[in-house]
DNA sequence: CTGAAAGCGCTTACAG
DNA sequence: CTGAAAGCGCTTACAG
């Protein structure tokens, strides 16, 4: 059973296919085609089954109508909840997206963008691995419609939708120095990353601005690819002298930290936030059920997922012109539960 | 700054781009072309950054080397880590995904199925929604590859990959009654899938077989999109009465209900394992941290996300030729943690 | 108001 | 061994 092509319904009416394509696009009215034969031509085309060829049609207009999302993993839940905002969003304009997880990897994010090119994407959205900034240049050299979001270059120019990543880790930490802790450790990765040594930095300013003096052993740094090992000696060199704790409170930078963390913590039998105050980023599902429900910065999911689709959606729409760059810093949401005592 | 195409190399050398397309496309030797001219033809496409353009190759090939993934929601972990494994073995193979949340609804999942096809994806992979079965039933009959997963509907004959839920619902209620729990209960969902059914009669028939009376008020069943009061009101009605809980024991059909189901638990004051034990389906990364880490049914989710792409694929490369139905069910994994005390 | 024609970038019989 | 040509299914100037 072939599918029914314009030309079919074209052959079927005795018509040319130059008239079925201009009412099937609804342009019956500007090129002023009798309404009989419109309804004619619909009719056909409802009769005959006739859905349009994407593929014909990008091939025709050089726009593919589809949308190609890198990201570090999908199957991380925070990537997770993005894409789907972005699927939803992307959907209600008619475009599809195609996914792509790079694992914080820079060849595989090169290797993925050059996949997607060839596929004709019509743009990008785009978070960024390390030390991908050469990718992200090209790209924006060759005028490509593309949007970065949970991380930027500063030195580069180009659209982003960001969280304000300093101030929320600031007031984090704020926070727990309110609730009355005092040596606040935090526990990062070793990404040359702006959102995580953002977030570090508004650790050290709250403290700063409290007159505390920065310890670097309360800053844990762990490698990009940890895994519970790495969580595990950490936790323990912050928090496993019981008689003599290092740290009395950890901001969490990211929530697979986070959640592997508290797993150590409670194996040292350890009570949050008696022992041991927490604060992570991201809105982990894992963070309402646990021990201690846990305070965390959540980030507007939804606002990013939504406005990044906009941003390359217009970009798109108007490659011709020049755009206003949209940089585009957004505020967290702190959600306060029980993991810092009050 | 335009694309290079075929007949850019072409004319940069004086040759056709028949010529270039065998040569680029391996075709060389085929067609005993000769090594200078070949090595010719590379390095121009080199010089000029040639990519070849896959809408261009879809077109003319009618094969977009694309596959549709429809999916509930991307944003649930469970879907999110196949939805990864699915990326990972279609990229291996020089495939990408779009990928489609449905919602569990055949609405959507039958426009988006319309989607797809207008966007000439080669084949399908899909967790079909309830009442969908006439959507499958017509990419039966029209030959159209693809390959359910999660869940099939037993009276359509065509390829999927599940689990054996049954069995697994089956052993995780007999570990709950060997561990000496009596009044077990099961939370599930209000859809007409059979995977759920099949948990639920797994539960039941382990009951029977130890000779235990079918409470029916031990079944309770959610609407399909339940949220945190419709689960909270069915946590206190089983285990709401500190002094006459009606049970010791409940088995959560999916990892969604269970996360809200223990953050009601906890709610009430309430000790897994000590008041209530604990099972649930999928292995969620909030089960690990809980008060009490919690025993689960795990699936293979690589082997399935795997084994659904070579499904396709397979299907894809032989649609003329008639290939034996695939029907696959694989055994799950039982994790056996604290939540049911020991 | 309507149609013939070109062309998007490729692949692939066909001919020599 | 190599090239001219057709055609995948569409859109869109152009002509009348």
């Amino acid at each position: 059973m072939k599918k029914t092509s314009l030309n079919d319904i074209a052959k079927h009416l005795g018509v040319s296919k130059t008239l079925v394509s201009f009412v099937l696009n609804g342009k019956a009215k500007e090129y002023r085609i009798s309404e009989e034969i419109c309804k004619k031509v619909q009719d056909v085309a409802q009769e005959l089954n006739y859905h349009p060829n994407r593929i014909a049609q990008g091939l025709r207009t050089g726009k593919t109508k589809t949308i190609g999302l890198i990201i570090a993993d999908i199957a991380n839940p925070f990537f997770g909840k993005l894409g789907r905002e972005i699927e939803q969003e992307a959907a209600r304009h008619g475009y599809h997206v195609i996914f792509c997880s790079s694992d914080e990897n820079p060849e595989k994010s090169e290797q993925q963008i050059a996949m997607l090119q060839q596929s004709q994407v019509d743009g990008y959205i785009i978070s960024p691995p390390m030390n991908s900034e050469d990718q992200i240049r090209t790209l924006a050299k060759r005028n490509i419609p593309f949007v970065l979001i949970d991380r930027y270059f500063p030195e580069i120019e180009c659209n982003y939708i960001v969280v304000d990543n300093f101030d929320a880790a600031y007031k984090a930490t704020n926070h727990l120095l309110a609730l009355g802790r005092k040596r606040i450790a935090n526990i990062t990765l070793n990404v040359d990353l702006q959102n995580m040594k953002a977030r570090t930095e508004g650790y050290k300013q709250a403290l700063r601005d409290a007159s505390i003096e920065i310890d670097e052993n309360l800053v844990k740094i762990l490698p990009f690819s940890h895994d519970n090992k790495d969580v595990a000696r950490s936790i323990k060199e912050l928090v496993g002298k019981k008689d003599n704790m290092l740290a009395d409170a950890i901001l969490f930078s990211t929530s697979k930290i986070g959640v592997m963390g508290i797993e150590c913590i409670s194996d040292l039998g350890l009570k949050v936030p008696d022992d041991v105050a927490i604060v992570s980023f991201d809105n982990a599902d894992a963070y309402t059920i646990c021990v201690s429900p846990v305070t965390v910065v959540a980030q507007p999911l939804k606002e990013i997922g939504k406005t990044a689709v906009q941003i390359v959606l217009n970009e798109i729409k108007n490659q011709k012109t020049l755009l206003k760059i949209q940089k585009i810093t957004l505020k967290t949401n702190f959600i306060i539960r029980k993991s810092c005592g009050s």
